[in-house]
DNA sequence: TTGCTCCTCACGTCACGTGAGGTGGC
DNA sequence: TTGCTCCTCACGTCACGTGAGGTGGC
């Protein structure tokens, strides 16, 4: 016989939201349990009980483990619970932190990808391109012949800098010199990131592309210098290589969409 | 014989701070395999899949499934990644709400539990109190003669309006007298929620305890009256119930913690 | 030889989800 | 009897983690 009072298993799923097979395991595992059990076996809840199972859910979607929530139930008392409550409240906040480093990665490389998509590959062009944060890493040493030291260094500075090893990198160039005295041996490394130190001037930029693998910048660098000689551009500062399509998107290791860009100023007509 | 070129398993996961039995995972599965196999068997990675392997790892970070971004591996194009990240991004977003959310609940009872825990129970004081937003439920109906239906009736509600049930609840109650004829049956009930269109306005309250079970407020409505009266107080608007301490934090039923509040000016002397 | 690293099973674990096969009340 | 709900195994799954037992280079 059922009772006014209790709730079945598929009226107490509905009103709680939980399905019925995790109110299972919340039962076996004694996380959370019916009020009362038929002499049929059938299990029986309380109306009550929605408030307590409420916000055990919320605690287990937030990863707790199901064990620290019994342990919660078993040493249940106000100070006990707000220590656990309030202990999760601080790695609710590091756990929110980290979301918004992964959205930032990944809002970064649909960027990267998105502007690949609308690019005329062939064509140097010169337009107006916003501030970009980045971070420099330190400053490259390619005589050991071993060009991945240099980049493994560069890793290693950023992840003492707490700064994800996931952010795409680049490559940054001290001048147009250095750019097309070593194309793909950077002055430095630098990591695409929204809280980075250093920052990629707004201004107008010479922007050219080329495909291939990793370093392998083929005829860019003089096809930027060209571009600029016809057009009476004069280059200021640094030269950026980034790689708008790389392995994760794409097959074929030559067919890799480097980007350089640079900025320029208008050469006095004489 | 090692290549030059090439990474150990050991050197791998040390550079890319993903365990190598996560690694040795990745690879059966085929999520992310080494480039070349040892006639040992020995697992070599090159120095450029750091960048790939990141990038995965971040995704699977964020729960997105491992035959998700495997299928992003095979249908490998800027177009199809790029329609997958952006899909991630927006589910992140969305994974950023709720966590937000819960973030709130748990701090929410952090906040009444910690009240709780500082509440001299036995006297009646007058203080003031700031604005707390709340959700206020339907007006209550108890003619069935079942007080749970009522309380169903709010949770339905609050759900329909995108509330999450894991809120802390009260009662409401219109006046003085409403709470003084029928404690424990609430004009209305309510949640506790940062982001609710309700508010118990900021003033001066008198504020009273009592323990025991939902709803059991014992002679907690002529102790805050009695001490009215002594002191000079009139009452101004709604009764405000709450539950300090319930059966997340106290074992036993008769030893919640409940808080009545009501607003109340100082009688004119005569 | 000792230490260290690597390997492959095989099994454990966590929190369920999914049938299969059977019961019980209107 | 039919439909619906409930139950208990038992097994599957997902993404590893953890030994056990063995190999291979300096």
């Amino acid at each position: 016989m059922k009772d006014q009072d209790m709730l079945t298993i598929k009226e107490f799923s509905k009103l709680t939201c939980i399905k019925q097979s995790k109110l299972r395991h919340y039962d076996e595992v004694k996380l959370f349990q019916p009020i009362k059990r038929g002499e049929n076996g059938y299990r029986y809840y309380s109306a009550p009980q929605t408030i307590a199972v409420n916000l055990i859910n919320v605690m287990h979607n937030v990863n707790i483990p199901i064990k620290k929530i019994s342990e919660m139930k078993k040493q249940k008392s106000p100070e006990s619970v707000l220590e656990l409550l309030h202990k999760q409240e601080l790695e609710l906040n590091r756990e929110l932190l980290n979301l918004h480093k992964a959205y930032a990665i990944l809002h970064t490389y649909c960027s990267l990808i998105r502007e690949g998509l609308l690019v005329d590959e062939k064509a140097i062009n010169s337009r107006r391109m916003a501030a970009m944060p980045i971070e420099l890493g330190p400053a490259n040493d390619f005589s050991s012949g071993y060009f991945y030291d240099s980049f493994f260094n560069f890793i290693g500075q950023m992840s003492d800098r707490r700064i994800d090893p996931a952010y795409p990198a680049g490559g940054f160039y001290e001048d147009i010199n250095a750019f097309r005295n070593a194309p793909g041996r950077p002055t430095r490394f630098f990591s695409v990131v929204p809280t980075g130190r250093d920052i990629r001037e707004a201004g107008v930029y010479l922007v050219g592309y080329t495909r291939g693998y990793y370093g392998h910048l083929g005829d860019l660098p003089q096809r930027i210098q060209t571009y600029a000689k016809q057009h009476g551009f004069a280059f200021i500062g640094p030269v950026y290589e980034m790689y708008l399509h790389d392995e994760i998107t794409v097959d074929d290791p030559e067919m890799y969409l480097i980007q350089a860009s640079v900025q320029v100023k208008k050469r006095k007509s004489r």
